[in-house]
Order: structure tokens, then C-alpha cells, then sequence
DNA sequence: CACGAGACCTGTTCGC
DNA sequence: TGCGAACAGGTCTCGT
């Protein structure tokens, strides 16, 4: 389920609810869930630590504990919550943290995609990661500037973490349909004025799934309901929202991919 | 460097 | 109804 503003929904969900507490304990379900370190490290190194502080970078969900972070990326079909009490795991839990206040921290995960991290410098994983869309550093000419430096199909350049943190598929394709960008238009063609639009689109397409509290599918349901006012993600046949054109589904870097070829146009020849 | 395919996984929906 | 195929919000690794 999580892009960007669900990941952003779920921490300041968590925030409130998890700074002060102390992990108690650790119970991991599912031993690939935990990239580092070793299980036993893991499990030695998590207690009694306390959580100072919730923070969001990209898709992942950092809490700051007293001597080192734990970071949870959620990747498909993810998910964070906290629980009262000490539950029963249910069939999809990997990894349950016990915390004081007499409640539970529950990363569930169907799909098992999803990893966690005890690390001592949290830059170990962010080090890599492009610009936060959101963040005042990120300007229409920064984008403008990494977009001819690069010979790329926009798609796969803005999901691609290290280029820019935080899209996914769903918002990858509102921004271009909102910005009248071809997925496949290569990066270098873009001009000023196109990547000054791709750059709202892409802030505004983030504020509202932020706003929307993000988008719930199918059976990950969390109240968002960005959902609901999609323009062309998931809407293959439909008419597109700005001129009626029938949405249409392509594949791109093995991704569906959602264009209205109207107002998308592809003007440069593929090679 | 850019790109496509395959892996990692399970669950739901689609098509015949 | 049944059953296999296709598909799913992500990312890594390998081969060309």
C-alpha cells in the first residue's frame, strides 16, 4: 500500500502514541523481515531502549530510540500499528514489540517484502536517497537540472529512489497525467517550463494523498481515501477527468501504467 | 549508463 | 463452479 503519503498517514499516526514508551521486548515471527542485525543483536540490542522520537524519509519510518534507530520500510503490503495489550499473533504478523504502557507494536506484512533495520547510523540507508519531494530543497530547477543530467524515461527515473525519494506507481502517474508528461518522454527532452509543472504536480499529488490521509486498496484499508479521486491510476477505459479521452493501461519498467494519450502526448520518436 | 527480466511472497481478481 | 493466469502500492540483482 505505501508511497509517500501513507507512510507519512502511519507516522504521525504512530507519533503521539509511540515517543516516551520503552520496547520491552521483541518477538520476530518471520526471520527475514529483519535485514540487520543478526536476530540475536536484534533482540539485545531493542530492549529497553525508548523511543524519542517518529520521523518519515521516503518511505521509511525512522524511530529514533535512545542508542540507535529502527527503521521499517513497509514495501508492498506492509504495515505498522500499535495495539493495546499483548495480542495473539495473527497469521500475517512478523515482528510484535512489546512496549511499556502495557501495548503492543505490530508490523504485519502479507507479503513478506517488507524489512526492518537496528542500525547505529541511519544514514547507512538514507545516504543513497534523492531529495524529499516535499522539502524546501527540492526546487523546480534542481529538478530541472537532475532531469537533463540523466537519459531516461521519466516513469522509471521518478520511482527510482536515489533520483527522488518517496513516489511510487500510483503517484508517479497522477503527477505525470497532472503535469501532460508521456511516461515514457525521455528526461532530457524536458523543458523548464515542463519541468516547473512536473514539479507542482508532483507536490500537489503528494499534499492531497497527505491530506486524503493516502489511499486504501483493496484489503489494506487505514481511512485514507485518496483512493476515491484518482485521475488515471487504476482507471484504465475511463475517461480521463480533463477531456473524456479513454485512459489507457501500458507497461513500463514492468509496471502498469496509467496515460491519457490526449493529454499526454508522446512527441518525441522512441528509438 | 540505461533497460529488461527475474527474484522475493501471498492474496485477490480475471478470463475461459 | 473450477482453475490457472494475471495482477498488486517496492526494490534488489543480474545480463545485455
Amino acid at each position: 500500500m505505501p508511497e509517500l503519503p501513507e507512510v507519512e498517514t502511519i507516522t504521525r499516526s504512530l507519533r503521539p502514541a509511540l515517543v516516551g514508551r520503552t520496547i520491552l521486548a521483541g518477538q520476530l515471527l518471520w526471520k527475514r523481515s529483519l535485514a540487520a542485525p543478526s536476530a540475536g543483536k536484534f533482540q539485545a540490542g531493542i530492549a529497553g531502549q525508548t523511543v524519542q522520537e517518529v520521523t518519515r524519509r521516503a518511505k521509511f519510518i525512522h524511530l529514533r530510540l535512545s542508542a540507535s534507530s529502527l527503521i521499517v520500510h513497509l514495501r508492498m503490503s506492509g504495515d505498522l500499528a500499535l495495539v493495546p495489550g499483548k495480542p495473539v499473533p495473527g497469521k500475517h504478523d512478523r515482528l510484535l514489540l512489546f512496549l511499556s504502557g502495557d501495548s503492543t507494536l505490530v508490523f504485519s506484512d502479507a507479503r513478506k517484502f517488507g524489512r526492518i533495520w537496528l542500525l547505529s547510523d541511519p544514514q547507512e540507508l538514507f545516504a543513497r536517497l534523492g531529495p524529499e519531494p516535499l522539502a524546501d530543497d527540492f526546487t523546480p530547477d534542481r529538478l530541472y537540472r537532475s532531469l537533463q543530467a540523466r537519459r531516461r524515461q521519466l516513469k522509471p527515473l521518478l520511482l527510482d529512489q536515489g533520483f527522488l525519494a518517496g513516489l511510487g506507481n500510483i503517484y508517479t502517474d497522477e503527477a505525470l497525467h497532472t503535469a501532460g508528461l508521456h511516461p515514457l518522454t525521455s528526461s532530457d527532452a524536458v523543458s523548464p517550463e515542463q519541468a516547473g509543472a512536473l514539479w507542482a504536480a508532483i507536490r500537489a499529488v503528494l499534499a492531497e494523498g497527505i491530506r486524503r490521509n493516502g489511499a486504501s486498496i483493496d484489503w489494506v484499508y487505514r481511512g485514507g481515501d485518496f483512493q476515491n479521486h484518482f485521475r488515471v491510476y487504476g482507471r484504465t477505459g475511463e475517461p480521463c477527468p480533463e477531456c473524456g479521452t479513454a485512459i489507457e493501461r501500458l507497461v513500463i519498467g514492468q509496471r502498469g501504467t496509467h496515460v491519457c494519450p490526449q493529454c499526454q502526448p508522446l512527441k518525441e520518436k522512441i528509438r
